[in-house]
DNA sequence: CAAATGACAGATATTGAAATCTGTCATTTG
DNA sequence: CAAATGACAGATTTCAATATCTGTCATTTG
């Protein structure tokens, strides 16, 4: 039962290959890299996953996943009226990017390169944080303190217009000290429009 | 008077960069390709530029100031509606991006590299175009049609709010069909925003 | 017999020597 | 004498040989 012996799994490869990415950087961690971390041959690798862009592409999706999941329980708090959770949602989401991209550059850039390889899984994700965010719109056009639409394109139309504060090609613009202050007033400015 | 015994002026060896860097793309255009293109010794290029980096800078603000020019007519049209022509800049500006990444994307590939190296040429853009979004701001706010406030810190959330239609990083989102309707959404929840 | 291995072919990346480029400046040109 | 030149040193890029990697599969292992 000691790690070394443990069966190989999915979940394993994936936490060596994390590890090996953090470690060697996207460019140059290879499937042979993971294989060695967990002390098999590359060849078992491939029996969990077919391809090398398979492999990065589950670990992408677990990464953002993370993501999506702490912001669910703010997006679903049915007890903070909608326009609050609105604007903490854009809150959290923006501190967590910004807060990655502070803490390790490096890995974050890692994920960038993982992240602009692999649209299909990030559109999945986008897909995932607009629903999140219909759902708030929903709730607060349905108790009528925002005005009635359509609330999968309202939510559409706020993840764009906050793009500047997610999309990681925006990464540079996080250090600036104003920036918090834009984002609370394109907030003001969306939550007005927003309003019945 | 024939071109090739024309004085060599700063203005003619920007036209030549231009042309080496539609040719070459940007990696592999050099100084001595310019001085090449133009009949003389790359020393002669270095008489005007002191550096490879400040004429790619030079180059860099000349395409950008192209943009500006053009959306300045829109923005300071004292005859229609602020809200007309804020909502005509947007589009101005979206529509001639898309094009220009559309119309010829190496090209458009190029000076992207040329911007991401450029950072301080690109904030003076920045900065003009968010100067004339301010002047459209103030015209609806000094009329009474927009609610009031700081119009300079509300052209900047709408720039930022506008990100994804714009800004470079954001390109290849521009050939979905979707874009159009996406763009006009998310003015018209800004719109809203902004009214008195 | 399911799981793992490792040799293999073709694709990709690394490396270091050679070629080219950048930026300077003493000299030439008109 | 202002403008242009071209040789030069050091930095950067190219290119081809070499090494490594990816993905497969016949064979081995527990």
């Amino acid at each position: 039962m000691s790690p070394t012996t443990e069966t190989l799994t999915a979940e394993r490869i994936l936490e060596a290959t994390e590890e090996v990415l953090r470690r060697h950087g996207p460019a140059k961690a290879t499937v042979v890299d993971v294989a060695r971390a967990l002390g098999v041959s590359h060849g078992s690798v491939y029996r969990h996953f077919r391809t090398k862009a398979e492999l990065r592409a589950a670990v992408t999706k677990r990464w953002l996943d993370r993501t999506s999941r702490a912001l669910a329980a703010t997006a679903d708090d049915g007890e903070r009226a909608p326009a609050l959770r609105l604007r903490d949602w854009f809150r959290q989401l923006f501190e967590a990017k910004r807060d990655k991209a502070g803490a390790d550059p490096e890995l974050f850039a890692t994920y960038s390169v993982l992240t602009d390889e692999n649209g299909e899984v990030v559109g999945a994700h986008i897909a995932e944080l607009v629903a999140q965010l219909t759902r708030i719109v929903e709730a607060g056009m349905a108790s009528g303190v925002f005005a009635p639409g359509d609330p999968a394109s309202v939510a559409r139309a706020l993840f764009r217009a906050t793009a500047h504060f997610h999309d990681p090609c925006h990464a540079r613009e996080w250090t600036r000290p104003e920036i918090r202050d834009e984002l609370d007033s394109v907030l003001d400015l969306l939550l007005r429009g927003l309003a019945a």
